[in-house]
DNA sequence: TACGGATTATTCCAGCCGGAATATATCGCA
DNA sequence: TGCGATATATTCCGGCTGGAATAATCCGTA
Protein backbone atom coordinates (compact mmCIF):
# COMPACT_ATOMS: atom_id res chain seq x y z
CA UNK A 1 0.00 0.00 0.00
CA UNK A 2 2.49 2.85 1.18
CA UNK A 3 5.87 3.37 -0.03
CA UNK A 4 8.41 1.30 2.50
CA UNK A 5 9.26 2.65 5.98
CA UNK A 6 11.68 5.10 6.36
CA UNK A 7 14.26 3.75 8.93
CA UNK A 8 12.99 6.41 11.63
CA UNK A 9 9.59 5.14 11.51
CA UNK A 10 11.31 1.82 11.37
CA UNK A 11 12.76 2.25 14.44
CA UNK A 12 9.89 3.70 16.23
CA UNK A 13 7.64 1.06 15.25
CA UNK A 14 9.75 -1.46 16.60
CA UNK A 15 10.11 0.73 20.04
CA UNK A 16 6.30 0.31 20.18
CA UNK A 17 6.41 -3.40 19.95
CA UNK A 18 7.69 -3.33 23.48
CA UNK A 19 5.26 -0.81 24.97
CA UNK A 20 2.93 2.33 23.92
CA UNK A 21 4.70 5.43 24.17
CA UNK A 22 5.33 9.36 23.17
CA UNK A 23 7.42 10.73 20.78
CA UNK A 24 10.00 12.23 23.29
CA UNK A 25 10.59 9.17 25.01
CA UNK A 26 11.31 7.21 21.73
CA UNK A 27 14.01 9.89 20.90
CA UNK A 28 15.57 9.21 24.34
CA UNK A 29 15.57 5.58 23.87
CA UNK A 30 17.17 5.88 20.26
CA UNK A 31 19.50 8.02 21.59
CA UNK A 32 20.49 5.68 24.65
CA UNK A 33 20.44 2.52 22.74
CA UNK A 34 23.45 4.26 20.37
CA UNK A 35 20.57 3.95 17.11
CA UNK A 36 22.46 6.56 15.69
CA UNK A 37 25.29 4.43 14.32
CA UNK A 38 22.62 2.85 11.98
CA UNK A 39 20.41 5.68 11.17
CA UNK A 40 20.30 10.04 11.56
CA UNK A 41 18.50 10.12 15.00
CA UNK A 42 16.78 13.62 15.00
CA UNK A 43 13.84 14.58 16.63
CA UNK A 44 12.22 16.36 14.14
CA UNK A 45 12.18 14.17 11.72
CA UNK A 46 10.89 11.85 14.21
CA UNK A 47 8.14 13.90 14.71
CA UNK A 48 7.43 13.80 11.04
CA UNK A 49 7.83 10.18 11.05
CA UNK A 50 4.74 9.64 13.84
CA UNK A 51 2.78 11.92 12.25
CA UNK A 52 2.66 9.96 8.75
CA UNK A 53 2.34 6.71 10.83
CA UNK A 54 -0.46 8.16 12.46
CA UNK A 55 -2.12 9.33 9.25
CA UNK A 56 -1.66 6.03 7.53
CA UNK A 57 -3.18 4.24 10.46
CA UNK A 58 0.34 2.08 11.40
CA UNK A 59 0.15 3.52 14.87
CA UNK A 60 -2.69 5.41 16.75
CA UNK A 61 -2.62 7.74 20.02
CA UNK A 62 -4.19 6.28 23.03
CA UNK A 63 -3.59 9.13 25.32
CA UNK A 64 -2.52 12.50 26.68
CA UNK A 65 -1.00 13.08 29.46
CA UNK A 66 0.68 16.50 30.81
CA UNK A 67 3.48 16.68 33.26
CA UNK A 68 3.41 20.57 35.04
CA UNK A 69 2.51 22.99 31.95
CA UNK A 70 4.51 21.59 29.81
CA UNK A 71 3.18 20.91 26.45
CA UNK A 72 1.01 17.80 25.91
CA UNK A 73 2.45 14.54 25.50
CA UNK A 74 0.50 12.25 23.10
CA UNK A 75 1.44 8.22 23.66
CA UNK A 76 0.84 6.29 20.58
CA UNK A 77 0.49 2.65 20.38
CA UNK A 78 1.06 -0.05 17.59
CA UNK A 79 -1.91 -1.04 15.38
CA UNK A 80 -2.00 -4.55 13.76
CA UNK A 81 -1.11 -3.11 10.35
CA UNK A 82 1.81 -1.35 12.23
CA UNK A 83 2.82 -4.94 12.93
CA UNK A 84 2.91 -6.23 9.98
CA UNK A 85 4.59 -3.27 8.04
CA UNK A 86 7.52 -3.81 10.45
CA UNK A 87 7.91 -7.22 9.16
CA UNK A 88 6.88 -6.69 5.26
CA UNK A 89 9.53 -3.52 5.71
CA UNK A 90 12.17 -5.87 7.69
CA UNK A 91 11.77 -8.76 5.56
CA UNK A 92 11.86 -6.82 2.55
CA UNK A 93 15.20 -5.04 3.14
CA UNK A 94 16.95 -8.09 4.12
CA UNK A 95 15.87 -10.14 0.93
CA UNK A 96 16.98 -7.60 -1.34
CA UNK A 97 20.73 -5.33 -2.01
CA UNK A 98 19.70 -1.88 -3.42
CA UNK A 99 22.16 0.32 -4.53
CA UNK A 100 22.17 3.60 -2.43
CA UNK A 101 24.90 5.77 -3.80
CA UNK A 102 27.74 5.94 -1.30
CA UNK A 103 29.21 9.25 -1.93
CA UNK A 104 32.75 7.94 -2.07
CA UNK A 105 31.86 5.99 -5.13
CA UNK A 106 30.65 9.41 -7.02
CA UNK A 107 33.97 10.96 -5.91
CA UNK A 108 35.89 7.75 -7.16
CA UNK A 109 34.13 8.36 -10.58
CA UNK A 110 35.18 12.14 -10.51
CA UNK A 111 38.71 11.46 -9.01
CA UNK A 112 40.38 12.14 -12.50
CA UNK A 113 39.79 15.80 -12.10
CA UNK A 114 42.61 15.62 -9.30
CA UNK A 115 46.25 14.85 -10.15
CA UNK A 116 47.70 11.36 -8.96
CA UNK A 117 49.85 12.95 -6.77
CA UNK A 118 46.56 14.44 -5.04
CA UNK A 119 45.17 11.46 -5.35
CA UNK A 120 47.55 9.39 -3.41
CA UNK A 121 47.51 11.70 -0.63
CA UNK A 122 43.86 11.77 0.20
CA UNK A 123 43.79 8.15 -0.10
CA UNK A 124 46.21 7.75 2.14
CA UNK A 125 44.34 10.19 5.14
CA UNK A 126 41.15 8.24 4.13
CA UNK A 127 43.05 4.71 4.62
CA UNK A 128 44.00 6.06 8.26
CA UNK A 129 40.16 6.80 9.37
CA UNK A 130 39.17 4.06 8.42
CA UNK A 131 41.09 2.06 10.80
CA UNK A 132 40.57 4.44 13.66
CA UNK A 133 36.49 3.58 12.60
CA UNK A 134 37.21 -0.24 12.76
CA UNK A 135 38.93 0.33 15.86
CA UNK A 136 36.15 2.03 17.56
CA UNK A 137 33.81 -0.44 16.18
CA UNK A 138 35.57 -3.41 17.45
CA UNK A 139 35.89 -1.77 20.66
CA UNK A 140 31.92 -1.56 20.54
CA UNK A 141 31.61 -5.29 19.46
CA UNK A 142 34.16 -6.44 22.31
CA UNK A 143 32.03 -4.55 24.95
CA UNK A 144 28.84 -6.44 23.70
CA UNK A 145 30.20 -9.76 23.74
CA UNK A 146 31.94 -9.16 27.15
CA UNK A 147 28.09 -8.69 28.47
CA UNK A 148 27.02 -11.81 26.60
CA UNK A 149 24.45 -10.23 24.83
CA UNK A 150 22.64 -11.89 22.87
CA UNK A 151 24.40 -11.72 18.82
CA UNK A 152 21.65 -10.75 16.99
CA UNK A 153 21.71 -7.30 18.57
CA UNK A 154 24.70 -6.46 17.37
CA UNK A 155 26.46 -8.53 14.67
CA UNK A 156 25.21 -5.12 12.75
CA UNK A 157 28.38 -3.75 13.77
CA UNK A 158 30.37 -6.71 12.52
CA UNK A 159 28.93 -6.49 9.21
CA UNK A 160 29.69 -2.82 8.95
CA UNK A 161 33.32 -3.67 10.17
CA UNK A 162 33.74 -6.50 7.84
CA UNK A 163 32.55 -3.91 4.71
CA UNK A 164 34.56 -1.00 5.95
CA UNK A 165 38.00 -3.50 6.33
CA UNK A 166 37.28 -4.28 2.72
CA UNK A 167 37.29 -0.73 1.73
CA UNK A 168 40.75 -0.26 3.28
CA UNK A 169 42.28 -3.34 2.40
CA UNK A 170 40.94 -1.85 -1.62
CA UNK A 171 42.15 1.35 -1.08
CA UNK A 172 45.55 -0.07 -0.01
CA UNK A 173 46.15 -1.80 -3.06
CA UNK A 174 45.08 0.95 -4.68
CA UNK A 175 48.08 3.38 -3.53
CA UNK A 176 50.38 0.64 -4.03
CA UNK A 177 49.46 0.54 -7.33
CA UNK A 178 49.47 4.38 -8.29
CA UNK A 179 52.71 4.56 -6.42
CA UNK A 180 54.16 2.22 -8.24
CA UNK A 181 52.81 3.41 -11.56
CA UNK A 182 50.73 0.22 -12.06
CA UNK A 183 47.77 2.06 -12.41
CA UNK A 184 47.33 4.41 -15.12
CA UNK A 185 46.26 8.41 -14.63
CA UNK A 186 44.47 10.18 -17.15
CA UNK A 187 46.45 13.83 -17.55
CA UNK A 188 46.29 15.93 -14.56
CA UNK A 189 43.90 18.35 -14.79
CA UNK B 1 30.51 29.21 1.72
CA UNK B 2 27.49 26.48 1.19
CA UNK B 3 27.16 23.36 1.81
CA UNK B 4 28.67 20.35 0.48
CA UNK B 5 27.63 19.38 -3.67
CA UNK B 6 24.99 17.14 -3.98
CA UNK B 7 26.20 14.54 -6.46
CA UNK B 8 24.57 15.47 -9.28
CA UNK B 9 25.51 19.17 -9.09
CA UNK B 10 28.81 17.71 -9.02
CA UNK B 11 28.66 15.90 -12.27
CA UNK B 12 26.78 18.61 -14.03
CA UNK B 13 29.99 20.88 -12.93
CA UNK B 14 32.63 17.88 -14.24
CA UNK B 15 30.57 17.92 -17.28
CA UNK B 16 30.98 21.75 -17.72
CA UNK B 17 34.69 21.73 -17.43
CA UNK B 18 34.54 20.12 -21.34
CA UNK B 19 32.68 22.71 -22.26
CA UNK B 20 29.45 25.01 -21.68
CA UNK B 21 26.54 23.01 -22.49
CA UNK B 22 22.62 22.93 -21.85
CA UNK B 23 21.07 20.46 -18.83
CA UNK B 24 19.58 18.59 -21.20
CA UNK B 25 22.61 17.45 -23.16
CA UNK B 26 24.27 16.99 -19.44
CA UNK B 27 21.45 14.86 -18.40
CA UNK B 28 21.95 13.05 -22.08
CA UNK B 29 25.35 12.60 -21.60
CA UNK B 30 24.93 11.21 -17.80
CA UNK B 31 22.65 8.53 -18.61
CA UNK B 32 25.35 7.71 -21.98
CA UNK B 33 28.17 7.44 -19.67
CA UNK B 34 26.19 5.08 -17.09
CA UNK B 35 26.84 7.58 -14.56
CA UNK B 36 23.43 6.21 -13.15
CA UNK B 37 25.51 3.35 -11.48
CA UNK B 38 27.02 5.62 -9.29
CA UNK B 39 24.51 8.49 -8.37
CA UNK B 40 20.55 8.64 -9.29
CA UNK B 41 20.03 10.81 -12.10
CA UNK B 42 16.91 11.97 -12.72
CA UNK B 43 15.99 14.78 -15.03
CA UNK B 44 13.83 17.22 -12.46
CA UNK B 45 16.79 16.93 -9.60
CA UNK B 46 19.35 17.98 -12.45
CA UNK B 47 16.96 21.41 -13.26
CA UNK B 48 16.92 22.32 -9.50
CA UNK B 49 20.73 21.63 -9.07
CA UNK B 50 21.97 23.57 -12.43
CA UNK B 51 19.12 26.41 -10.67
CA UNK B 52 21.03 26.30 -7.12
CA UNK B 53 24.55 26.16 -8.93
CA UNK B 54 23.84 29.40 -10.96
CA UNK B 55 22.35 31.24 -7.64
CA UNK B 56 25.42 30.57 -5.85
CA UNK B 57 27.54 31.64 -8.63
CA UNK B 58 29.07 28.41 -9.75
CA UNK B 59 27.85 27.78 -12.83
CA UNK B 60 26.63 30.94 -15.22
CA UNK B 61 24.16 31.56 -17.99
CA UNK B 62 26.20 32.17 -21.53
CA UNK B 63 23.55 32.72 -23.98
CA UNK B 64 20.36 30.77 -25.24
CA UNK B 65 19.63 29.79 -28.50
CA UNK B 66 16.20 27.85 -29.48
CA UNK B 67 14.87 24.74 -32.14
CA UNK B 68 12.03 25.73 -33.65
CA UNK B 69 9.02 26.31 -31.15
CA UNK B 70 10.94 24.56 -28.61
CA UNK B 71 11.56 26.33 -24.98
CA UNK B 72 14.42 28.66 -25.24
CA UNK B 73 17.40 26.08 -23.54
CA UNK B 74 19.83 28.31 -21.62
CA UNK B 75 23.69 27.15 -22.04
CA UNK B 76 26.02 27.25 -18.73
CA UNK B 77 29.55 27.36 -18.31
CA UNK B 78 31.58 27.36 -15.39
CA UNK B 79 32.74 29.60 -13.31
CA UNK B 80 36.44 29.88 -11.69
CA UNK B 81 34.18 29.91 -8.01
CA UNK B 82 32.79 26.55 -9.62
CA UNK B 83 36.49 24.92 -10.40
CA UNK B 84 37.40 25.53 -7.35
CA UNK B 85 33.97 23.90 -5.63
CA UNK B 86 34.64 20.96 -7.84
CA UNK B 87 38.54 20.59 -6.81
CA UNK B 88 37.47 21.02 -3.11
CA UNK B 89 34.31 18.68 -2.93
CA UNK B 90 36.23 15.75 -4.81
CA UNK B 91 38.90 16.12 -2.34
CA UNK B 92 36.47 16.22 0.70
CA UNK B 93 34.72 13.62 0.00
CA UNK B 94 37.83 11.13 -0.98
CA UNK B 95 39.40 12.50 2.19
CA UNK B 96 36.95 11.76 4.84
CA UNK B 97 34.56 8.83 4.85
CA UNK B 98 30.68 9.36 6.38
CA UNK B 99 28.47 6.77 7.59
CA UNK B 100 25.29 7.00 5.22
CA UNK B 101 23.35 4.57 6.91
CA UNK B 102 22.70 1.83 4.81
CA UNK B 103 19.35 0.52 4.79
CA UNK B 104 20.79 -2.87 5.44
CA UNK B 105 22.10 -2.07 8.46
CA UNK B 106 19.12 -1.01 9.83
CA UNK B 107 16.87 -4.02 8.77
CA UNK B 108 20.09 -6.08 10.62
CA UNK B 109 19.39 -4.04 13.32
CA UNK B 110 15.96 -4.85 13.05
CA UNK B 111 16.10 -8.58 12.40
CA UNK B 112 15.37 -10.05 16.34
CA UNK B 113 11.87 -9.03 14.88
CA UNK B 114 12.02 -11.75 12.73
CA UNK B 115 12.49 -15.55 13.36
CA UNK B 116 15.63 -17.27 12.82
CA UNK B 117 14.64 -19.46 9.64
CA UNK B 118 13.10 -16.42 7.94
CA UNK B 119 15.88 -14.20 8.36
CA UNK B 120 17.89 -17.21 7.55
CA UNK B 121 16.05 -17.89 4.10
CA UNK B 122 16.48 -13.93 3.37
CA UNK B 123 19.76 -13.71 3.55
CA UNK B 124 20.14 -16.55 1.69
CA UNK B 125 18.26 -14.39 -1.02
CA UNK B 126 20.22 -11.61 -0.40
CA UNK B 127 23.33 -13.63 -1.22
CA UNK B 128 21.80 -14.99 -4.41
CA UNK B 129 21.21 -11.69 -5.86
CA UNK B 130 24.56 -10.14 -4.54
CA UNK B 131 26.03 -12.71 -6.73
CA UNK B 132 24.60 -11.36 -9.79
CA UNK B 133 25.13 -8.09 -9.21
CA UNK B 134 28.97 -8.94 -8.46
CA UNK B 135 28.57 -10.67 -12.01
CA UNK B 136 27.23 -7.81 -13.89
CA UNK B 137 30.08 -5.41 -12.40
CA UNK B 138 32.88 -7.90 -13.70
CA UNK B 139 30.90 -7.79 -17.09
CA UNK B 140 31.99 -4.04 -16.97
CA UNK B 141 35.18 -4.39 -15.77
CA UNK B 142 36.25 -6.82 -18.42
CA UNK B 143 34.79 -4.44 -20.63
CA UNK B 144 36.47 -1.72 -20.03
CA UNK B 145 39.79 -3.34 -19.54
CA UNK B 146 39.65 -5.01 -23.04
CA UNK B 147 38.79 -1.54 -24.34
CA UNK B 148 41.94 -0.07 -22.87
CA UNK B 149 40.07 2.62 -20.75
CA UNK B 150 42.64 4.31 -18.31
CA UNK B 151 41.61 2.62 -15.28
CA UNK B 152 40.93 6.04 -13.08
CA UNK B 153 37.79 5.94 -15.16
CA UNK B 154 36.54 2.49 -13.98
CA UNK B 155 38.17 1.87 -10.76
CA UNK B 156 34.69 2.95 -9.02
CA UNK B 157 33.31 -0.80 -10.34
CA UNK B 158 36.03 -2.07 -8.93
CA UNK B 159 35.91 -0.50 -5.92
CA UNK B 160 31.82 -1.61 -5.50
CA UNK B 161 32.44 -5.16 -6.22
CA UNK B 162 34.50 -5.52 -3.83
CA UNK B 163 32.82 -4.02 -0.93
CA UNK B 164 29.67 -6.17 -2.56
CA UNK B 165 31.97 -9.42 -2.16
CA UNK B 166 32.64 -8.56 0.94
CA UNK B 167 28.82 -8.45 2.07
CA UNK B 168 28.39 -11.79 0.36
CA UNK B 169 31.01 -13.92 2.31
CA UNK B 170 30.07 -12.05 5.58
CA UNK B 171 26.53 -13.22 4.89
CA UNK B 172 27.77 -16.71 3.76
CA UNK B 173 29.09 -17.10 7.48
CA UNK B 174 26.72 -15.68 8.94
CA UNK B 175 23.95 -18.14 7.41
CA UNK B 176 26.38 -21.20 8.52
CA UNK B 177 26.23 -19.95 11.46
CA UNK B 178 22.49 -19.39 11.95
CA UNK B 179 21.85 -23.10 10.70
CA UNK B 180 24.59 -24.69 12.82
CA UNK B 181 23.09 -22.75 15.74
CA UNK B 182 26.64 -21.09 16.53
CA UNK B 183 25.14 -17.48 16.89
CA UNK B 184 22.38 -17.17 19.39
CA UNK B 185 18.81 -15.80 18.00
CA UNK B 186 16.40 -13.93 20.54
CA UNK B 187 13.05 -15.79 21.31
CA UNK B 188 11.23 -15.35 18.14
CA UNK B 189 8.48 -12.92 18.00
C1' DT C 1 -0.14 13.14 -45.76
C1' DA C 2 -2.24 12.11 -41.52
C1' DC C 3 -1.51 9.77 -37.43
C1' DG C 4 0.69 7.88 -33.25
C1' DG C 5 4.57 7.25 -30.60
C1' DA C 6 9.11 8.47 -29.24
C1' DT C 7 12.26 12.27 -28.31
C1' DT C 8 13.32 16.73 -26.72
C1' DA C 9 13.04 19.93 -22.92
C1' DT C 10 11.38 21.93 -18.87
C1' DT C 11 8.33 22.98 -14.94
C1' DC C 12 5.59 21.74 -10.99
C1' DC C 13 4.24 19.77 -6.78
C1' DA C 14 4.14 16.89 -2.88
C1' DG C 15 6.95 14.56 0.30
C1' DC C 16 10.81 13.84 3.51
C1' DC C 17 14.65 15.62 6.17
C1' DG C 18 16.88 18.24 9.50
C1' DG C 19 18.52 22.53 11.66
C1' DA C 20 16.61 26.16 14.23
C1' DA C 21 13.27 28.32 16.90
C1' DT C 22 10.25 28.08 20.74
C1' DA C 23 8.77 27.45 25.41
C1' DT C 24 8.62 25.55 29.87
C1' DA C 25 10.59 23.09 33.83
C1' DT C 26 14.11 21.47 36.64
C1' DC C 27 18.58 21.46 38.88
C1' DG C 28 22.92 23.07 40.77
C1' DC C 29 24.95 26.50 43.25
C1' DA C 30 26.37 31.01 44.95
C1' DT D 1 16.37 32.75 46.69
C1' DG D 2 17.76 34.15 42.34
C1' DC D 3 20.34 32.90 38.20
C1' DG D 4 22.01 30.43 34.32
C1' DA D 5 22.53 25.91 32.33
C1' DT D 6 20.53 21.91 30.96
C1' DA D 7 16.65 18.79 30.03
C1' DT D 8 12.05 18.30 28.25
C1' DA D 9 9.00 18.52 24.30
C1' DT D 10 7.34 20.09 20.05
C1' DT D 11 6.71 23.04 15.94
C1' DC D 12 8.35 25.43 11.93
C1' DC D 13 10.62 26.47 7.77
C1' DG D 14 13.73 26.04 4.02
C1' DG D 15 16.00 22.84 1.08
C1' DC D 16 16.51 18.74 -1.81
C1' DT D 17 14.44 14.85 -4.38
C1' DG D 18 11.87 12.71 -7.78
C1' DG D 19 7.59 11.41 -10.05
C1' DA D 20 4.26 13.54 -12.90
C1' DA D 21 2.54 17.00 -15.88
C1' DT D 22 3.23 19.71 -19.87
C1' DA D 23 4.25 20.76 -24.58
C1' DA D 24 6.33 20.95 -28.90
C1' DT D 25 8.83 18.47 -32.52
C1' DC D 26 10.48 14.62 -35.13
C1' DC D 27 10.03 10.22 -37.34
C1' DG D 28 8.17 6.08 -39.25
C1' DT D 29 4.59 4.21 -41.65
C1' DA D 30 0.20 3.08 -43.80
Amino acid sequence: MSSPLTPLALAAIALLVERPMHPYEMYQLLLERRDGHVMKVRAGSLYHAIERLDRDGLVTAVGTDRAGNRPERTTYALTDAGRSALHASVTEMLRTPVNEFPRFAVALNEAHNLSLEEAVVLFEQRRTALDAEISELTTIIESARGRAVDEAYWFVADYRRTVLAAERDWLDRIIDRLRTKDLTWPHPA
